[in-house]
RNA sequence: CGGGGUGUAGCGCAGCCUGGUAGCGCGCCUGGUUUGGGUCCAGGAUGUCGGGGGUUCAAAUCCUCUCACCCCGACCA
């Protein structure tokens, strides 16, 4: 992609509105504007990233087991009051009529939706255990949006919903995904701990949450240093039990069992929850299966939410310096960015776009900046954007026979020759 | 919802107290200049001063109603 032809109004100055560094950052690069409070536009570059993250989550889901649907964001009140949450949710839930003065809501979850398609279809124990999931827009009228995407009224969330047969079922699908999410979180150069968690509205007796760590995290955690060595191989929910870990309300340093030399603490954002809850919505929403016994089973349920567009957010938290963002390479909207230090030198220009082509054609994402600006402009926008990989060619390039190759997430700069620097940030 | 604050050019802000018909920096357009860390010079365009009502000869400025957004708190992926 050409910086020419592609759109990402980048911002010199720091948005009066922006409070934390992953909204600025996310302003200052172009990849949001906001259209109305705690609502988005996600521009390309914004989208870009927003793709990446999905499809990573994506690939872990269906690796664990899982199958996707897409649900709508519209939903009929009809569902919700049989589950009775139609009155339960509060005003958090944006209700709405449609001509016929009949009540819908804009899904802030669905649990109602998924289970009412359980019911309709799956009769039988010998088609469990099934899990869905689906990517979808969710909406939740927050008293106060905030932080940008990162408490958004509109966000973007992975649910997935588990039906078993048996309570033992449900616990290996709910470490199914404790598992999956360990290695989603890690794909992204996060680290993660599972929070134990009480399981507030949605209900239900197993719960944690994932809060990945950051220096500017939302709430303060206290967790035992054990967790800084799970991995899919150790991580079984036994284990998890026997852990501590807990966010700042829910810390209680009286019966803390890790000693207090021990007990590490960190900033953590909340990234994704998971939920085990039985048959709170497979009784109401008729969610039965025949039984090996000929009797009807409501089925063991849970769900498993990853909030996608606020990992945008939490990875810009984890990952950034002064000058902008630092992308991990998995989610970079592009791996590699060329600076043309001198549009108007032909050589270097040629240099430039000899090297772009090449990039290209070894499928490598690239974003080569041939606009009509100053060095400095180039070199600021480039570390703000954060691609992984700058390569930085102006006009000594074309009598070196050199380019500078900088690695965005160390800074290290390195001169080296053209198929050098193809070579290497190709691998 | 309670408390606080802000709305003036695309962005960041000054002007408001003390009423006289709108300004600065950045950005944008034109020409030139410069080209390894947001070059420099010259010229130029852009405003229902958030909206309604009122006071006044005259309102960005005073009064009033209203809307939006932001911050702190309670709630949350």
């Amino acid at each position: 992609m050409r910086s020419s032809v592609y759109f990402y109004p980048t911002l010199k100055e720091i948005p009066q509105e922006a409070q934390i560094a992953s909204h600025r950052l996310m302003l200052r690069s172009g990849m949001i504007t906001q259209v109305t409070s705690g609502i988005y536009t996600w521009l390309p570059l914004g989208l870009k990233v927003l793709a990446k993250i999905s499809q990573i989550v994506r690939e872990e889901q269906n690796c664990a087991g899982s199958l996707e649907v897409l649900m709508p964001t519209i939903q009929p009140a009809e569902l919700w009051e049989k589950s009775g949450r139609y009155h339960d949710y509060g005003k958090e839930m944006l209700r709405i009529k449609d001509r016929h003065e009949r009540e819908m809501l804009y899904g802030p979850t669905a649990e109602e939706v998924i289970t009412d398609i359980f019911a309709r279809f799956i009769k039988s124990y010998r088609d469990l255990p099934k899990r869905f999931y689906n990517i979808q827009w969710k909406f939740r009228d927050e008293i106060r949006p905030r932080f940008g995407i990162m408490r958004g009224r509109e966000f973007l969330m992975k649910d997935n919903y588990s039906f078993d047969l048996t309570m033992e079922g449900a616990k290996a699908s709910y470490q199914a995904m404790l598992e999956a999410y360990v290695r989603t979180f890690a794909r992204m150069n996060l680290t993660a701990i599972p929070v134990r968690a009480s399981s507030g509205a949605i209900g239900g007796n197993l719960s944690h949450e994932f809060q990945i760590l950051a220096e500017t995290g939302e709430s303060e955690i206290f967790y035992d240093p054990e967790y800084e060595k799970l991995d899919v191989n150790t991580l079984t929910l036994d284990r998890l039990q026997t852990l501590y870990a807990a966010a700042d309300e829910l810390h209680d340093p009286q019966n803390c069992p890790v000693p207090l030399d021990k007990l590490k603490t960190a900033r953590g954002i909340e990234i994704g929850h998971v939920f085990y809850f039985g048959t709170k919505y497979s009784i109401p929403l008729g969610a039965y299966v025949m039984g090996p016994d000929g009797k009807q089973i409501p089925v063991e349920m849970g769900s498993y939410g990853i909030g996608i567009s606020r990992l945008v957010a939490a990875i810009i938290e984890a990952h950034h310096d002064e000058k902008g963002i630092k992308w991990p390479d998995s989610v970079a909207p592009f791996k590699v960015g060329i600076l043309n230090l001198n549009i108007k030198d032909a050589p270097c220009t040629q240099l430039c776009e000899n090297l772009y082509q090449k990039l290209l054609q070894a499928g490598v994402e690239v974003l080569y900046d041939d606009r009509d600006l100053g060095p400095g402009a180039k070199f600021a926008d480039m570390d703000l954007i954060g691609l992984p990989w700058q390569i930085i060619i102006g006009p000594r390039s074309v009598t070196s026979g050199q380019c500078e190759v900088k690695n965005r997430r160390t800074g290290e700069k390195t001169e080296m020759s053209f198929d050098d620097a193809l070579h290497s940030v190709s691998l």
